[in-house]
DNA sequence: TTCCAGAGTA
DNA sequence: TACTCCGGAA
């Protein structure tokens, strides 16, 4: 199965149920100031392999420490270091700073808004780079992070705990063939909460889930 | 043990 | 592609 081989049919569907989902049973983050990219950038960065609900506090510290990027990039990296902890992935401070300095050096102050510039950054790699952007800047752009990847690869190649467990490219682009170029946003997000609230890696909640009549995968076994 | 809103390195 | 970084929950 190839992404070019998936029907119109199926995506329009899947978009559709997901956004309905959404309507419904979705949770913004309202923790979270998307309209303001560097907050999106600090909470992403913060996110990576870290669960919401640990990230929530020292998110709301660390803005409150650095209200802004230029703030970040002029303080020193050992105060930004002792603020994460114990996040964990001690790494992730040190380059959070580097990206503050070259964000002021480079892009004077502006925090770019295209995948492609993002990646470029040390520290963002593919998913936080869409996320940026999507969730920054509202770009029509995909971001496939595990509970993304999780059900695309349930509904469109089946089970991925059989042989049919498709590269990560191969879910990139069909992440790029679903999202909508109008609410990209609201899509992205409802994604990334279905699978985190249905479409869970254990135990999903397969009989309730809105799209078992067309996912490949269902039911998945558990 | 495995998994969770990953990314860099070899 | 596999390994490492980190902490906590299931």
């Amino acid at each position: 199965m190839v992404v070019s081989e998936i029907s119109q049919k199926k995506k329009m569907r899947f978009r559709k149920t997901l956004l309905a989902w959404y309507q419904e049973h979705g949770r913004d983050l309202p923790w979270r100031k998307t309209d303001d990219p560097y907050h999106v950038l600090v909470s992403e960065i913060m996110l990576q392999q870290t669960q919401v609900d640990r990230v929530i506090p020292k998110y709301r510290e660390f803005l409150e420490k650095y209200p802004d990027i230029k703030t970040l990039a002029e303080a020193p990296q050992e105060d930004i270091t002792a603020t994460w902890k114990p996040l964990g992935y001690n790494i992730r401070p040190v380059r959070l700073h580097s990206i503050a300095r070259e964000v002021q050096e480079t892009y004077g102050g502006k925090i770019p808004d295209t995948p492609e510039d993002l990646e470029k950054l040390k520290g963002i790699g593919k998913y936080t780079a869409g996320a940026v952007s999507c969730f920054g800047y509202r770009k029509p752009v995909p971001l496939v992070d595990t509970n993304v990847d999780r059900v695309l690869q349930r509904v469109f190649f089946g089970n991925p705990a059989s042989q049919t467990t498709k590269e990560d490219k191969v879910v990139w682009e069909l992440a790029r063939a679903l999202v909508p170029k109008k609410n990209a946003y609201d899509y992205n997000q409802a994604l990334m909460d279905f699978g985190a609230i249905v479409c869970t890696a254990r135990k999903p909640l397969c009989l309730l889930c809105p799209m078992q009549a067309f996912c490949s995968a269902y039911p998945v076994s558990s």
